[in-house]
DNA sequence: GCGTTTATTGACCAACGGGTCAATTTACTG
DNA sequence: CAGTAAATTGACCCGTTGGTCAATAAACGC
């Protein structure tokens, strides 16, 4: 094996054990030395292969949100229509296995990071920008320009307010419960047609076969 | 001066600079020396009337939520009837006095806390209940209780989900624009009745003034 | 096999954070 | 005024944390 890529694979799995510490213990929590507990090496390796604690971190973060950015494309890639991408971005969004608190809280501390540190909020924009185009496009062609900005605009405020609650765990935000508001919101311009409706039930249906596939229970 | 309201006076002041601080340099910034500095005291003198780190930030939390919690029962006040008091709700969540960058960094910091602190949790629970009630209430009055129930919930989600964005900077969420979602979201539901539309105007309006009473600049 | 990277680690360090304490000053009470 | 309680603070303590370093072990190229 060569050493390029076993040092690839460190960072990989360093990345993971820091997202997963940030899940469970929030970032005041993640420490160097929780993180290399995690990972099963010392603290020093750590920062053999990140500088720094930013650098991490950042990994981190870019780890953290490949998970869904590979959700969102699977579905995408099955997507066949503009209903039947929205319902990608939308179930992606609540697939099992980002949605839980532990992810979602993970999530919210790195945002609450962001302010102080230029690189994560380059990151945070990357990320905001790729999910605003996922929507705006198939929205577009149902709607005209300013009704997909705004109603894209809302789906992303729905999403991080769901996200939001579910890191709280307060009254326990289920994925259902976020699905019915998905489709208040897109009742406020949209008729529940069939092609709607057929692209509800596909949607959730590759969901559901994607994770069956992985082995994860929802 | 009694020693048991400069008490009081002591302990407001230092949620205050606990906040301004937790606002503007977050969590893991804000630490007691920058707090004393901020409040113009010892960190001494913080200790002494807060036994500890957690009992300030908590104070630092009620204090924040008490400035929007105010705003909302002002409006409340001031709303006539159920389509009022939603827009209440709504005007004093995107009020120029809340609805800043550093005030949303702030509750963002403490709700990314919420998971590693039971007291947070019980005070952000609190605080859910009321904005749900104070929801539910005029929405019942305008349809079933099914639609109400889900119409809160999403309404709460758009809130949560402007006020991240909002503390995040990114693409610089403004009130306006946070405005347009609410209505979009009402939409799903609610033709703009002249009911509607009188409310909206009659509370922005209402809320305008509040503001400038205040000598606080939109 | 041999020299040179590279990986890995324990030991160590300086900075910092929360929290304690004793001492001094200030304000109330009788 | 005297005495007591509260306020305020500087000095100090100690655990933690991010980060450094030199030493050792392993892996690679030739």
């Amino acid at each position: 094996m060569g050493r390029r890529a076993l040092s690839k694979i460190r960072r990989k799995e360093l990345a993971r054990a820091a997202h997963a510490s940030l899940a469970r213990h929030g970032m005041a929590g993640t420490t160097l030395a929780r993180v290399a507990e995690e990972a099963g090496v010392s603290k020093a390796s750590v920062l053999h292969y990140f500088r720094t604690k930013e650098d991490l971190l950042e990994a981190a973060l870019r780890h953290g949100n490949s998970r869904l950015r590979d959700e969102v494309a699977a579905l995408m890639r099955v997507a066949r229509n503009p209903w039947e991408r929205i319902y990608a971005v939308i179930e992606a969004n609540l697939s099992p296995r980002a949605f839980r608190p532990p992810i979602a809280h993970g999530w919210i501390s790195l945002s609450a990071a962001v302010p102080h540190n230029p690189q994560y909020q380059r990151i945070q924009t990357v990320i905001y920008a790729r999910t605003r185009s996922n929507l705006v496009g198939p929205l577009r062609a149902l709607s005209d320009p300013a009704t997909a900005e705004l109603m894209t605009a809302a789906v992303i405020s729905v999403i991080d307010g769901v996200w939001l609650r579910c890191s709280l765990s307060l009254g326990g935000m289920s994925a259902p419960e976020a699905r019915a508001q998905f489709e208040l919101l897109l009742d406020a311009r949209f008729p529940d047609s069939p092609e709607r409706q057929a692209a509800r039930a596909a949607m959730a249906e590759a969901c559901r076969v994607l994770m069956a596939s992985r082995g994860i229970e929802s």
